[in-house]
DNA sequence: TAAAGTACTTTGAAAAACAAAGTAAGTTAA
DNA sequence: TTAACTTACTTTGTTTTTCAAAGTACTTTA
């Protein structure tokens, strides 16, 4: 076992790292907000977002806010314990500098 | 300014991350060591060596040690002071879970 | 001296990342 | 009222990155 073992390469990415982190401490995000958080362009949104609700680390709920569309994404349970996980597993490694 | 403007690329990686955190706390380490703590293969850690090494964040040395090639990896000051500006970039985004 | 091992490096295919362009609807302004 | 613009995404295709298998240049062992 290797001292990355625990590091989930479906959280290894900048943009991934963030889409999860703005979801564990707020309930959900939409589209609109990932994006200006993040500085990201639309695509990168829409390739991370889908590659984590591939990995149903997160879910995606579509509706009409008035008339607009709105997308908003949450986090699910095994999301948010796989990304505890991930974050112990950064802390380990980077704790001790 | 977004939320992970301070994650750095060049270390945004699970390997690079390894390699880094190794190379803080040990004053050096070779390839086989790199190969072996990471449980990667020769390519991956000659490649993410190589990007490490290219952002000057990492230098190499090699030498013969008897008869055998060995090929010797230190973190450089600049390697040392992004990587920790890094961890505290992670920290900040994934401290508030 | 042939076969196997060591310590890497090179290569090329596969996957991932990215931004530009596209889509479909709504809104505004002339 | 219709043309131009905006919003909220999605699709597309190129570029970049990742990866492991194969290659190289020795050395060691049987």
């Amino acid at each position: 076992m290797s001292i990355i073992n625990n590091i989930n390469k479906a959280f290894d990415h900048r943009i991934r790292l963030g889409i999860m982190s703005i979801l564990m401490v707020n309930d959900y995000a939409d589209f609109n907000m990932l994006k200006e958080l993040l500085g990201a362009t639309d695509g990168n949104i829409a390739s991370h977002t889908k590659s984590l609700e591939k990995a149903e680390y997160i879910k995606v709920e579509k509706q009409f806010i008035g008339k607009k569309p709105n997308t908003r994404y949450y986090a699910t349970k095994l999301g948010k314990l796989e990304f505890k996980k991930h974050i112990n597993a950064l802390e380990k490694l980077i704790g001790k500098q």
